[in-house]
DNA sequence: CAAATGTTGTGATAATCATCACAGAAAGGT
DNA sequence: ACCTTTCTGTGATGATTATCACAACATTTG
């Protein structure tokens, strides 16, 4: 656990190697997974911008190497380089409409599309492509891939089984491959 | 009809008077509310920033009255002054904050919870508070509010009512009471 | 390597909620 | 003021999906 829900952050952290979950918890302890990230991307900057406690939990979801940034310089460097300022800006306006499509699918789409919509983000964070199809490796587990999709890990199970099926995807032991990444995400999205 | 949805976008906007919703549209045409936004809030920056089409539709609520700044004037004003930069930090940050507990709301919440969640949405952005209830002067559209929450016209009406029974809300014609709001808030959210 | 723990597959059942259908109320246009 | 359109309330029904239960399989740990 890297940075815990609520608490006060004082700190902007970069990825350098690994991946980690963005999470949030209910009083009654289920968990949400708002995104994954992966290396060169960043975290905790939020606190920092608007002054709240920290708005959700990360976690390590492999050995991760982090480097970070204290508050002070990291205000410094955007009042001194409006570049910097300019792209964490661009960062964040991609990530909110990424919060966006996210909650069009969950308002919209049955269980087996959003767990479909949930494999494309793993993929463009995590996926390497091969001649159009995409694997994942170190596909997350039926749990997280439910929690993020807002769904149960049994349905998630189901329909990994559905999609398999239909010849979109294929488990290949702690990996996942997509056949014809475009097409899947244009049938999904 | 502000803003469309796709299209290319070169200009930033500012509310003086009124409230527009954002929205996105699925394929077959139903409409998810990402949120609603009133006086002294801005919109257009997400296309400005990161050169993508425009990700939401902008509709007018009511008479509405905007100030826009071309693409051009607005990344110059970001780069001379960096403390408006950091300004538009914070708030990208405090809607992504908002968009997250959306998702979560989404993930986890029954019908009603997520309901209630809409209406202290509508609160903080519309409303007007006395004596600690606080009053929803014209309430959106059922079908509105359904589109925000992820459900259907006709749960909002059983729940609506179910909550008025409740007595935690009171329909007044157009406008609607939320009775103790601080009690409201921490009980559904 | 055996035991313990964690993960996945799958059936049965129940709960929630969307959808359809329509009547009544309210608002808007001419 | 009347007609039209839009919005709201409410019953009946069915579909989707959560939940429970448990077996099989995999992974970690002493």
């Amino acid at each position: 656990m890297i940075l815990l829900e609520e608490s006060q952050g004082e700190t902007f952290f970069i990825i350098v190697s690994g991946a980690v979950k963005v999470t949030r918890l209910s009083d009654d302890g289920r968990e949400v997974i708002l995104a994954i990230l992966g290396e060169s991307d960043f975290f905790g900057e939020m606190s920092l911008l608007d002054g709240e406690g920290r708005s959700a939990n990360i976690v390590a979801n492999e050995d991760a190497e982090v480097l970070t940034l204290s508050r002070r310089d990291f205000l410094d460097c955007l009042e001194t380089y409006p570049k910097i300022a300019i792209a964490l800006l661009e960062e964040l306006a991609i990530r909110l409409r990424k919060s966006d499509q996210h909650i069009e699918s969950l308002s919209l789409s049955d269980s087996e599309h959003r767990i479909a919509i949930t494999l494309i983000r793993f993929a463009q964070e995590l996926g390497t492509i091969k001649q159009g199809d995409v694997k994942i490796s170190n596909l997350p587990f039926q749990q997280d891939i439910a929690n993020m999709a807002g769904t149960s890990r049994e349905t998630v199970s189901r329909t990994l089984k559905l999609l398999e099926e239909k010849d979109l995807i294929k488990k290949e032991g702690k990996d996942l491959i997509i056949y014809k990444f475009d097409e899947f995400r244009q049938h999904f999205s």
